[in-house]
RNA sequence: GGGCGUGUGGCCUAGUCUGGAUAUGGCGACAGCCUCCUAAGCUGUAGGCCGGGGGUUCGAAUCCCCCCACGCCCGCCA
């Protein structure tokens, strides 16, 4: 497909690389009253040997555009789409992508998204939420630019974590513990994974016996592996649960305990120990890079985390042709490092990393070792209520099937909303007052706007294929009219820029600016009531509502009929 | 102490990689807009030495150096 947006800009790299004879044009996006795409000409005039504005000129004077203007300002040129074009061009292909709008083509590449990767502990809280969150929009985003993404999670369940869990089924009463508030299989299990760590803390014995089970696992003994995957399991479906509800599932969960028992941890050992850059201390093998040291295994042999993941990476680097993790900011060293080792290797693709940063509350850390967290699934049933608040606010017309629904899809909107929003380094401090923010920047009002459209739609209620064959579009000239196609025009470079810099909450502000362009439009366009112009108008809301309701797809949000 | 990251109006935030033309929006505040397609909306006003200080440059929120604050990491844990 051929985005308008997109071959304007090409044209103008073409031209203009051209004209100066040079390789590299580097374009830039102005403020919007000044065009499209802008070129500031100072950085070609030591080149050229003259003026910046003598340059701007004088390309101003030879550039042929088929698709746009220029205007030259100064040592700057501001191009223009032409607007007929960009009109035919973009509500056209809305109407023949549909759902497909926005995405680039098929390149025939497999990518490997890694995401949330939680110890199987416990509920997801708010701080380990933001890495499904995000993973999950970076795999969206990728499969929107033409890759052929597949998700993971990779399952600890052989670690620590799950040994502590594990003693604690085996050795605490349920009479020992607090009521559970939720009758939620992961947080019913994370009460004796926390009794078992303050218990460990107390008693050295317990220690001990945690210790013993660990080696256990490490000899391979059966009834133990048994039951620290009986009990991840049990925990991960609850996991599985919770991001059901926000539209997040994995294609694969890949155990640490079948890289043990298929022979690609040893198999790596095996690789590693070739490495210069690895060496022994005590027995136990590390490997160092510039900085830093990680240790692969212990004195006695076993294998330590940082082996395991080597091992998984080469794995999931034979399956695919790139590679993400999304990872907690505590990976950094571990994950850059880890980087290192498989270049060492030359094992390819080496994975991007994208690390955030956590989510605080009240300043502090969540901990889930110590209950001090909000879980997830709070978070989820206090946006569902609020949201059905504010719809029976408006709406006295509905079933109370159709409130709860709307509910559901305005509250998980929101709650994915607000942390996919922020830059994923940026710490966060969670807040209620934010995460139920159902105005302005936020998912609601985004969705508000998408079901505005659709309710000009259903109003009308006649055959959407007609609409183009019904109207002239080319009449749309206003300029309300054509600022919003131009946003929705600029869908697929979002995409494309989200994706170049795996950046998930460039999307996040696009859907929203989006929204109220269109929130914009519908202030000053009459549609159904319009003198002139109806079908035309009705054709650019089905646009809309195309575009909008895709980039909530990316987000991984839903887009509603009606709230 | 060292490494990495973050610091933009009362609060949240875009822009930082690839330096450019008057720094993006939101929340909150204040003032307006529902005889008209859903006011979860729209319009306007106030609010900023872009953490501080040096430097490079024709030009710095953006690059370099120093400093300050906060976060993460510095285990034969994961």
């Amino acid at each position: 497909m051929e985005y308008a947006i997109l071959e304007l800009e090409r044209e103008i790299i073409k031209e203009v690389s051209s004209i100066l004879d040079i390789e590299k044009v580097n374009l830039e996006i102005p403020a919007k009253e000044r065009g499209d795409y802008a070129l500031p000409c100072f950085p070609y005039a030591p080149h050229l040997k003259k003026s910046p504005m003598d340059i701007a000129a004088s390309i101003a004077e030879d550039i042929r555009l088929e698709k746009g203007t220029v205007e030259q300002e100064g040592p700057y040129l501001n191009f223009k789409i032409n607007d007929d074009y960009l009109v035919r061009n973009t509500i056209e292909l809305c109407f023949e992508m549909g759902e497909e709008y926005g995405s680039i083509d098929p390149i025939n590449k497999k990518m490997i998204v890694e995401h949330t990767s939680a110890n199987p502990n416990g509920p997801l809280h708010v701080g380990r939420a933001r890495n499904p969150i995000i993973g999950d929009t970076i795999a969206r985003i990728f499969k929107k630019v033409g890759y052929d993404v597949e998700t993971q999670f990779y399952v600890d369940d052989i670690g620590r974590q799950v040994a502590i869990l594990s003693w604690g089924m085996a050795n605490i009463d349920e009479s020992e513990l607090q009521a559970c508030e939720r009758d939620k299989i992961d947080h019913r299990l994370v009460r004796y994974y926390q009794h078992a760590n303050s218990l460990m803390e107390k008693e050295k014995k317990v220690l001990d016996e945690i210790k013993s089970l660990m080696k256990s696992i490490e000899e391979g003994d059966e009834d133990t592996i048994e039951s620290f995957s009986e009990n991840s399991e049990r925990v991960l479906k609850g996991m599985k649960e919770s991001l059901e509800r926000l539209d997040i599932r994995h294609d694969e969960y890949k155990t640490e305990s079948s890289l043990i028992r298929d022979g690609a941890v040893d198999e790596a050992l095996k690789d590693m120990e070739k490495l210069e850059a690895c060496d022994r201390e005590e027995n136990a093998l590390y490997f160092e890079d510039k900085k830093h040291k990680i240790f692969l295994t212990r004195g006695d042999g076993t294998s330590l985390y940082p082996l395991r993941d080597i091992a998984y990476h080469i794995w999931k680097a034979e399956r695919a042709d790139e590679l993400i993790d999304v990872l907690g900011e505590d990976h950094k060293v571990h994950g850059t490092v880890m980087q290192s080792a498989l270049n060492a290797l030359g094992v390819r693709p080496i994975p991007d990393m994208i690390f955030h940063s956590f989510v605080s509350f009240d300043g502090q850390r969540m901990s889930t070792r110590k209950g001090s967290y909000v879980t997830l699934d709070d978070i989820m049933d206090v946006a569902h209520e609020r949201a059905l608040e504010e719809v029976l606010k408006r709406r006295d017309d509905l079933s109370i099937e159709e409130s709860d629904e709307i509910a559901e899809i305005v509250g998980m909107g929101a709650v994915r909303y607000n942390i996919v929003r922020v830059q994923p380094e940026k710490p966060m401090n969670f807040k209620w007052e934010e995460a139920l923010n159902f105005q302005g920047n936020s998912a609601p009002f985004i969705q508000y706007s998408h079901a505005r459209a659709a309710s000009i739609l259903r109003k009308w209620g006649g055959d959407h294929g007609e609409l183009l064959s019904k109207g002239d579009i080319s009449k749309l000239t206003e300029p309300g009219e054509i600022e919003l196609i131009r946003k929705i025009a600029l869908f697929p470079r979002e995409i494309k820029n989200a994706a170049v810099s795996e950046a998930p909450h460039l999307m996040a502000n696009y859907a929203y600016e989006l929204g109220a362009m269109f929130n914009q439009f519908y202030r000053d366009h009459p549609v159904l009531n319009a003198d002139v112009k109806k079908y035309e108008r009705l054709a650019l809301v089905k646009a809309s509502k195309i575009a909008i309701g895709n980039a909530l797809y990316v987000l991984g949000i839903k887009a509603p009929e009606y709230m």
